[in-house]
DNA sequence: ACCTATTCATAACC
DNA sequence: TGGTTATGAATAGGT
């Protein structure tokens, strides 16, 4: 029921994720209360975000529902008396326990160990599972490698321009040269000087247009051809 | 979202409010599970009916919800009670909640969910403890797997074996019996009941060595030519 | 329980 | 976080 069908499977982006939870918490806080008014229902809910923060709704009274609730629990299964506040914590510690063995558990299994207790149809799953994994992982990879070679490629490809630039600047000034040398041959003596000044200038200024930091980049970038 | 808009005010009708009672409990409690899915939230829901039955939903466990949810309530009313021992179960309690979530992102990881944070080596060794972990299970499911056809392949050739003498019998009495038919012909008639009782006697003997079961099994079991 | 016209919730987008 | 809109979901009323 929106722009496009979803999947009931956690949401990767956060962000997204985040907006969600904001929305469909507070339909779901919404039916709840309908639900209670319509069909003079008792309706508690709690809802705790994955960054821990607590949303909830009760149409009566949050501590009455809970004690209704496990009496109603209690009935079930005639269990535990008294709820101190050690106990308390006592069970949520037991809760917490559980849940790092059981993931601890299946992590082993996703890792390869403790694989005795299964059976073929088993395995079959954890391997289809782990081969799915693979390959977003690879895909994952794959995607960031090609990301980087494609910006060693931009930069080289930058690196060789610069170099056919200074390729072509020196191939001017050696013709320059030559020019030069060629006229040096039948030019009086009192111009040679001014000459050999220009040329000096010349020479100074194309230095600072060519910083040696570029043949030093050259040095640590891979250089592509192109 | 009906065949027509109603006001949210307690039904009426006793027999429409049940009913919808019904349709709209199963609506809520699939949203608030959708809803522990997508954005990874802790959810904990109770319906109780006018009836008083009860109806609930949590995506982790009910008690741990109700507990972390009346301290949660406790902490927006600053009390001073601060015992040693609570606050050790605290403790202890964010310990282990520090354990299992970061279980959980390296559990994720190696399903192949939440990659973005990671560079090109992590992927690599993700990569590689995946394909270790994939190499042992296969090893694993080979195993188990060849030990099945192994057992099939002996209990095939038993049966087979069973078979065969089954058939050598058949051809031995199809033998004796043509060979006695053979004499019949040329047999006075007197000498024809002590025959016949022999054959008889003959007959029930090689039936109880060859119970029918011999030939239900063969028709439950893989049987392959030795 | 099933059907379907209708309203509602919400995913994607700003 | 809040608003808009196209679209899929939930469900009111009926059988």
């Amino acid at each position: 029921m929106g722009r496009g069908k979803i999947v009931i499977r956690r949401i990767d982006n956060s962000t997204n994720r985040q907006v969600t939870f904001s929305k469909r918490r507070s339909g779901l806080l919404k039916k709840a209360k309908e639900l209670s008014i319509l069909c003079d229902a008792e309706v508690g809910l709690v809802v705790f975000s994955s960054t821990g923060r607590l949303y909830d709704f009760c149409n009566t009274n949050m501590k009455a529902v809970i004690d209704r609730y496990t009496r109603a629990k209690e009935e079930q299964q005639p269990v535990v008396n008294a709820t101190s506040e050690i106990k308390l914590w006592q069970r949520e510690a037991a809760s917490l326990r559980q849940q790092l063995h059981n993931l601890q558990e299946s992590h082993k299994q996703l890792m390869g160990e403790e694989l005795s207790g299964l059976g073929v149809t088993d395995l079959q799953g954890l391997e289809n599972r782990l081969e799915m994994s693979l390959r977003s992982i690879k895909t994952r990879k794959d995607h960031l490698l090609r990301g980087e070679i494609e910006e060693l490629h931009r930069k080289g490809s930058l690196i060789h321009q610069e170099n056919m630039e200074l390729y072509r600047r020196v191939n001017v000034m050696t013709q320059q040269k030559v020019e030069l040398c060629r006229q040096d041959a039948n030019t009086p003596a009192d111009l040679e000087l001014s000459r050999s000044q220009e040329k000096e200038g010349e020479h100074i200024k194309t230095d600072s247009n060519c910083p040696k930091t570029i043949h030093y980049k050259m040095d640590n970038v891979m250089v592509f051809e192109t």
